[in-house]
DNA sequence: CTTGAAAAGAACTGCCT
DNA sequence: AGGCAGTTCTTTTCAAG
């Protein structure tokens, strides 16, 4: 756990905007010289608050316009259980996201499909026939919006 | 909604790995030039593919945690009360995510914190006080583990 | 589609306040 | 910590096959 002061702060949720900024943009965009504000990325990135930087596909255009969030239970839920669930939920294509979650539910799972028959498919020949699975519930996505989180705070 | 072949397939998994890669670096891995890859990239983007580039800020480093996944009912949900929650709920800065979902819950949220102490004090004072807010279910994230989603299959 | 090269811009270094 | 000036590297763009 590291140290922020404001700056770093802004640098963060400038990036978190757009990744494509380079240290001369974010510098102009903060009253900073280039150089400084490349030294502050360099230290951002050494101190581990900066993993790494993703393209954020358009699912939508690329054909897959369902997206379905799953809440499951195991019945089985033994290390051996979790395992063998594990390897074999990393198996399925669709499966966007993998969490393992204590509460209400065992594992949340994000599906995308093209549409709602194929997510049927994949629910009924890769999801239900997953090992030792229980209780499935199921949320589909009408609209999402994401946000900086609390780095405005910190 | 637009078609792809194989190599734009590659170029869009190696890209979702790592955005840092320009056309060079991806047109090496791929047996392509330089120039034939940025190509493919240009038109990646004009197709709407590409929406644009994030950076993965590590949470853990900042010292954020503890993460929660909220699934909600609204009590009153009609339109307006839809609106005023959206609106109460974008006021958060702890809310990463926000979903409007059909199926068991109206929304799901995304909440992190810094630790279970600061996490109750979000739920008390912000979640639980949100307008036309009815049932709320809560898990802890435990791990979790993102795919490239279906690419792999088009 | 390729290679090659020129222009533009971004990344990085050293030195100074 | 930040700024300035200069060097090096990559990306971008164009020409030609």
């Amino acid at each position: 756990m590291i140290e922020l002061d404001e700056t770093d702060r802004r640098i963060l949720r400038a990036l978190w905007q757009d990744a494509t900024l380079g240290a001369g943009a974010l510098g102009r965009s903060l009253g900073l010289s280039q150089p400084a504000a490349w030294r502050r990325l360099q230290r951002l990135r050494a101190q581990g608050a900066i993993r790494g930087r993703q393209v954020a596909l358009d699912l939508e255009t690329l054909g897959f316009g369902v997206t379905v969030f799953l809440g499951l239970r195991l019945a089985t839920r033994g290390r051996l259980g979790l395992e063998d669930f594990e390897r074999a939920v990393s198996a399925i294509p669709e499966v966007q996201t993998v969490e393992h979650v204590l509460g209400l539910y065992d594992y949340r799972l994000r599906v995308v499909a093209r549409d709602l028959a194929d997510f049927e498919r994949v629910l009924r020949r890769r999801i239900m026939t997953l090992p030792g699975v229980g209780q499935v519930d199921a949320n589909v996505l009408l609209s999402e919006e994401r946000r900086p989180g609390p780095l405005g705070t910190g």
